[in-house]
DNA sequence: ATACATTGTTAGATTTGTCTAACAATATTT
DNA sequence: AAATATTGTTAGACAAATCTAACAATGTAT
């Protein structure tokens, strides 16, 4: 068994490696808010526990079985989310921390039980994809809002950051899941869009908003 | 905030203080199946935060704040085990080792909504009772299966012992909470006792297993 | 009241996970 | 390509939580 902070680690890796499944030092150190030292000296435990594949000076990737860790933890987490969503009645912006404990518990028939009482669901509230019981995780075809063309007609289908404070935002603009936009314009200098949704015509959203938004085009 | 180990400690201390509210360094050590010296050095940084009373050689006291820190720990454990049982559709027989986890998420909101959603609950699924939000716990007046005379009818209230193999034992003679049970007779040499109650009449119950089950009497 | 058994404490080692300070390698500029 | 900036590593310290071995205090029995 992996130790919670081993678990963190693993997540982040996963979360963070990219089309290459390589990770700097140096993005894990600002992601978990850790100095390098300590993230470098759990890279060789990590290596020599074979859950990653590390040289030094180089960026690290996991290996298959850190890969599969890595994604049972982040099912526990998504599964949490969605029940705390579902069967407790909370919103969309108040699930993460709760889950990011929750996702260390270790006892199976719990999480399973959760599965069972979604129904076996695939996906989180933001739109996520739930990795299965042995750890594969089906990647969504979804693009960002950012890279569609302007007079596109799109539906929103999840978020790429979870944190409390951009989900707020969204809140506060209507944003949610499965919502229709229209893309009016797109400022060529900085990216930033006019769209139309719901009853709102003509919002503006930043470039940095725009790239944490995934949708899906209509037909 | 106390870490989880302190958490441990403290609500270890509670579930032993018994009348006195006293409990020895030896008692902890095997309650929580960790050496002696480490209690003793434990019990140190605990009185140093005055969580507890502790001088060398005398036994452990709670303060008032440790008391109310370790009873809130047992409602968070109590309130995941009745969700468990009412809302997950565990057995009471599974939930003890999930709540040891999930007693120690820290989010008021989590616990809060397992209330609301229990509709304010005061008894665990083991008939043991739920702490105030204020740590109080209200001290139920039943007695002890093995504290009552021949020919009383009683009713199952709880149980002071949640191991998993005390209540499977239960389960296999049919013995829940709220079952109406006679005392035919009580062996004088060792307490052994002869019960009848549902379809089941002159079973047997060890004295062991007679002082772990808490009756209320018919009226 | 002395002897023995039990219980409790000290001292010192170990593991996990973190840190800072100093140094080394790699990347980027000019 | 030399200078500079960025990123990564080593070395060594520290706190939390545990352990074993040795010793000290308390309690119980003859």
């Amino acid at each position: 068994m992996n130790s919670r902070t081993e678990e963190n680690y693993l997540k982040a890796l996963l979360n963070l490696s990219g089309a290459l499944g390589e990770v700097s030092v140096k993005d894990l150190s600002l992601h978990l808010g850790i100095k390098m030292p300590s993230v470098t000296s759990m890279m060789k435990r990590l290596a020599e526990k074979e859950l990653v594949i590390y040289e030094s000076y180089k960026p690290v990737r996991l290996s298959d079985k850190g890969h599969r860790d890595a994604a049972l933890i982040i099912r526990k987490h998504r599964l949490a989310e969605l029940f705390l969503v579902e069967k407790m009645g909370f919103r969309w912006d108040e699930v993460h921390d709760i889950a990011e404990q929750i996702e260390h518990i270790d006892a199976l028939e719990f999480f399973q039980k959760m599965d069972e009482l979604l129904d076996y669901p695939k996906f989180d509230p933001h739109g996520s994809p739930i990795p299965d019981k042995s750890g594969k995780m089906i990647w969504s075809s979804w693009s960002k809002l950012s890279a569609c063309k302007k007079g596109a007609c799109v539906r929103v289908t999840g978020v790429t950051n979870s944190s409390e404070d951009f989900l707020k935002f969204l809140n506060s603009r209507q944003i949610s899941l499965g919502i229709a936009i229209d893309i009016q314009d797109i400022e060529t200098f900085d990216g930033t869009m006019t769209v139309s949704y719901l009853d709102r015509f003509n919002e503006t959203l930043s470039r940095t908003v725009s790239e944490r938004i995934l949708v899906e085009s209509f037909e």
